[in-house]
DNA sequence: CTACCGGATTTTTTT
DNA sequence: AATCCGGTAG
């Protein structure tokens, strides 16, 4: 039996799959969940699915299929066409969705129609000029926090007003002033940030009663994949696309639920069955991923979550190696174990790319770059946004940014003395104050020859300036590399980076890096424009970069690391403090979520898994004293294969007192200790300052309180000694 | 207007 | 440790 279509062979889309697998490929109408375990087959189901509705019951173009990043995205679509499905589908993440959208239906938004989109960095710019704008002290409101509120505010969809209305305290009152001013300036510079591309799509959704019917009636089936990571404002915009048909379809894994701190709203996942009435959810157990041991620690990891829907993963596959718990003496170590380790798998014919290492936070990548660079092994680094942060990249695409949207302010100035054109502050004051004057842009001012002739000695050089941008205007029609590489050249810029070198890097080969991605765009996108571009730019993301035909080892986050897999996986630092990443400054970690990243990225491990600490760990200059991570407690014991890097090291992260009074194994997370005055408790954490060790001690009366190990009279207890 | 100095700040994770 | 920012000197 052929499918509708005729090209398609539903026949084989159906072949060699299990009965839940089959049955969330063929569920047509309705609500479905696919409650998907880690390496389950999910990809393989999704992908059949979308196949299977475009040739049954729909078209390819009335399929919406969201993922998570834009190469999660690609490889998806690629693989809905090798399944025989034309090209047509949307497959997109919900980022560049909206954005998609918010610009064909820009006037509805009440946007410019080339708005450009404000990353991480311009937030911090805007957060920064709207705290000066309320007239409050940046020392006193620095830009972190506030963006967090800025965005948990978007994220329930709180506008400025909004905010303002349900705002109770100082803190908050001063919060909703400041977001009202950073509002005021998006909306001048005509920028939208991530957070507003999803708020504005859900209102707009919302309020439109007639586009809302018109993309109901365009996307008839629509499929979410990670749903445990869809905030409130996702959540809205998928619920209004699919109101009227509940043809949504949801996969995702409450286990893998890696976001909350961004937003994400795990309960998405888990009420989706009150949510959608009659919704048939779908259980995907098996893994084919990973071997017997794996799976064993990653389950026995996960298990220890005390707020968790239970689930058993199981597999056929082989019983495989041990999973390997290795004890190293500083981050320097651990980069060379490491290597040495890769090194041999490539000479025993291993091929680079099969081996990934994760680690939670980006700087631990320096230690195994180094180590990898020495033993001549080829890696890439996920880290796409770093590419684009570095400051040759961001000054080019500043001019391109000018030239789409002359609006933004916040490039122009970037530009303007870029490369250096004696135009100073002086210049630039006069400048502003016109424009505020005569209520201008300071682009039109600058552009404007009656006003330049008011700035005296500047007036030249500013009307060079002014010239040079009216050579590029006409470029934002055309391909985006000749856009860019005109503007590279005419600017000064290539003049001013040639012969430029710093750190091993050659800025002028990140440039030409960029007009070469630029010019892959042009060849993919002959329809595509300079503004497509640049919004495709803005919305990659860090896993977007890597490259799977590289031949190379691959570094990465543990975030990053999520949908992907490797056949053999190293993660660094399982350490106290890093992971579970605490810091003293915000309160108690979220240590469930923490331990769902750990289990996210031992359950990317096909064959081989190892998870490394160290002992000692230089952080901002400081060598910090590291235990190893409560989770290694979590492991089964009898299946991990403890390695030790240093000989003379066997008590490895257990260390704990240099002064010997304390044994080593004695003082760790979760051990119980009595105090003479505060009673029984618990280790809640151990941190090293210098050479003393601080313990912090959750009590029975619900008191926390902190000791240095060394001096304290905190009495151990033996499990059996605790009534 | 640029160049340089010293102090503050940084790094949690990201679309 | 490395970078960024603001202030001051030239």
């Amino acid at each position: 039996m052929a499918g509708v279509r005729g090209e398609i062979d539903t026949e084989a889309l159906l072949a060699e799959l299990t009965e839940p697998q089959r049955q969330a490929v063929t569920h047509t109408d309705g609500p479905l969940l696919v409650l998907a375990g880690a390496g389950s087959g999910k990809t393989r189901v999704i992908t059949r699915r979308a196949a299977y509705l475009a040739s049954e019951v729909a078209r390819p173009r009335e399929v919406l299929a969201i993922t998570f990043t834009n190469k999660a995205a690609d490889e998806m679509r690629n693989r809905i066409v090798g399944l025989g499905v034309g090209r047509d589908m949307t497959v997109c993440t919900f980022h560049s969705l909206c954005a998609r959208l918010l610009r064909i239906h820009h006037e509805r938004a009440g946007l410019a129609p080339n708005f450009t989109i404000f990353d991480q960095d311009d937030r911090r710019n805007v957060v920064k000029q709207a705290v000066r704008a309320c007239e409050l002290d940046p020392k006193n409101w620095p830009a972190g926090p506030i963006e967090g509120r800025i965005s948990n505010a978007k994220n329930e969809m709180l506008t400025p007003e909004a905010f303002a209305e349900q705002a109770s305290g100082y803190y908050d009152g001063v919060i909703a002033r400041i977001y009202t001013a950073y509002q005021q300036i998006l909306a001048e510079q005509q920028g939208v940030d991530f957070d507003d591309l999803l708020m504005r799509m859900a209102l707009l959704l919302a309020e439109d009663d007639q586009l809302r019917d018109r993309l109901e009636d365009r996307y008839r089936y629509v499929l979410i994949d990670e749903y445990q990571d869809t905030n409130d404002a996702q959540y809205n915009i998928t619920h209004l696309l699919t109101e009227r048909r509940r043809n949504l379809c949801a996969t995702g894994d409450p286990d893998q639920s890696i976001y909350g701190w961004r937003g994400a709203n795990i309960g998405n996942i888990l009420r989706f069955e009150q949510d959608h009435e009659n919704a048939v959810v779908v259980r995907l157990e098996q893994n084919y991923r990973s071997t017997k041991r794996i799976l064993a620690a990653a389950s026995s990891l996960i298990a220890a979550n005390i707020h968790r829907k239970e689930k058993t993963l199981w597999t056929e596959n082989a019983e495989g190696r041990r999973v390997r718990q290795v004890d190293c003496p500083d981050g320097e170590g651990e980069g060379q174990f490491i290597a040495g380790e890769i090194a041999k798998a490539i000479a025993d014919g291993r091929p680079p790319s099969d081996v990934a290492v994760f680690y939670r936070i980006n700087a631990l990548s320096l230690d195994i770059e180094l180590a990898l660079r020495r033993a001549g092994i080829a890696y890439q680094v996920a880290r796409g946004q770093a590419f684009y942060g570095r400051k040759e990249i961001k000054d080019l695409l500043a001019y391109v940014r000018v030239l789409v949207n002359p609006a933004e302010t916040t490039s122009l100035r970037r530009i303007i003395n870029t490369p250096p054109r004696s135009i100073g502050k002086t210049t630039l004051g006069k400048l502003d104050a016109e424009a505020a004057r005569s209520g201008r842009s300071l682009y039109d001012v600058v552009m404007d020859s009656a006003a330049r002739e008011a700035l005296g000695r500047g007036s030249d050089k500013v009307g060079r300036f002014a010239e040079l941008l009216r050579t590029l205007q006409p470029l934002v029609v055309g391909p985006a590399a000749k856009a860019l590489t005109e503007a590279f050249s005419q600017s000064g810029l290539r003049a001013s980076l040639v012969g430029e070198e710093r750190a091993d890097e050659v800025p002028l080969e990140n440039v030409e890096n960029l007009i070469a991605e630029a010019e892959k765009y042009d060849r993919q996108q002959p329809e595509g424009s300079v503004i497509g571009w640049l919004e495709e730019t803005s919305l990659l993301s860090d896993v977007d970069s890597i490259d799977d035909t590289a031949g190379a080892v691959t570094l990465m986050t543990l975030h990053a690391a999520k949908g992907l897999e490797f056949p053999v996986v190293y993660i660094i630092g399982v350490e106290e403090g890093l992971l579970p990443f605490r810091r003293e400054a915000d309160g108690p970690a979220d240590v469930e979520e923490e331990r769902r990243l750990c289990f996210v990225g031992m359950t990317r491990a096909k064959e081989e898994l190892t998870l490394c600490h160290a002992r000692y760990r230089v952080r901002h200059g400081q060598t910090l004293r590291n235990v190893r991570s409560e989770f290694l407690r979590d492991l089964p014991s009898d299946e991990i294969e403890r390695c030790d890097d240093d000989p003379d090291a066997s008590d490895g992260g257990f260390a704990v007192a240099e002064r010997g009074t304390r044994g080593p194994e004695d003082w760790l997370p979760g051990v119980f200790v009595l105090h003479d005055e505060y009673g029984i408790g618990v280790i809640r954490s151990i941190r090293s300052w210098g050479a003393l060790n601080h313990a912090t001690v959750a009590f029975e009366d619900g008191e926390e309180h902190s000791f240095i190990l060394e001096y304290s009279d905190l009495t151990r207890l033996e499990p059996d000694e605790i009534g």
